[in-house]
DNA sequence: TTTATGGCTGTCA
DNA sequence: ATGACAGCCATAA
């Protein structure tokens, strides 16, 4: 097994992830700060790009800083991202990104 | 143990 | 707006 999902830096982020309400998006970064991982954005990408395929986790509610699909060149998978999310009713600009303003989690 | 790699980010030219 | 760059830090090799 490359990582144990079970440690429970792991379980924060899932959670944190988990927490994100439908129609709706977060940074990574703002997961890891969520999740008690201030420096961990990366790791949060690194945790959702292992998630099993049928994973309930809703990780296309996750994107990058700038509002955008991190697909790391995965085009067909950054397709996929986009739709469930446009899906929920969330809005890609003319420029592919969400606007946080709108769209943005923000945690009460 | 040491190096390389990332579904990142903030800053600055 | 865009692109380069340096921090960041858990995993992988």
């Amino acid at each position: 097994m490359p990582i144990d999902t079970s440690r429970s830096d792991y379980q924060r982020i899932y959670a944190t992830v988990d927490a994100i309400p439908r129609g709706r998006v977060a940074t990574y970064g703002q997961v890891a700060r969520e999740a008690g991982l201030p420096r961990n954005a990366r790791q949060v990408g690194f945790a959702l790009r292992h998630l099993p395929a049928d994973s309930e986790l809703p990780w296309h509610r996750v994107v990058n800083a700038g509002g955008e699909i991190s697909g790391r060149g995965k085009p067909d998978k950054e397709r996929r991202h986009r739709r469930l999310l446009e899906r929920e009713g969330i809005d890609f600009g003319p420029r592919d990104r969400v606007d946080l303003r709108r769209f943005g989690w923000r945690p009460d």
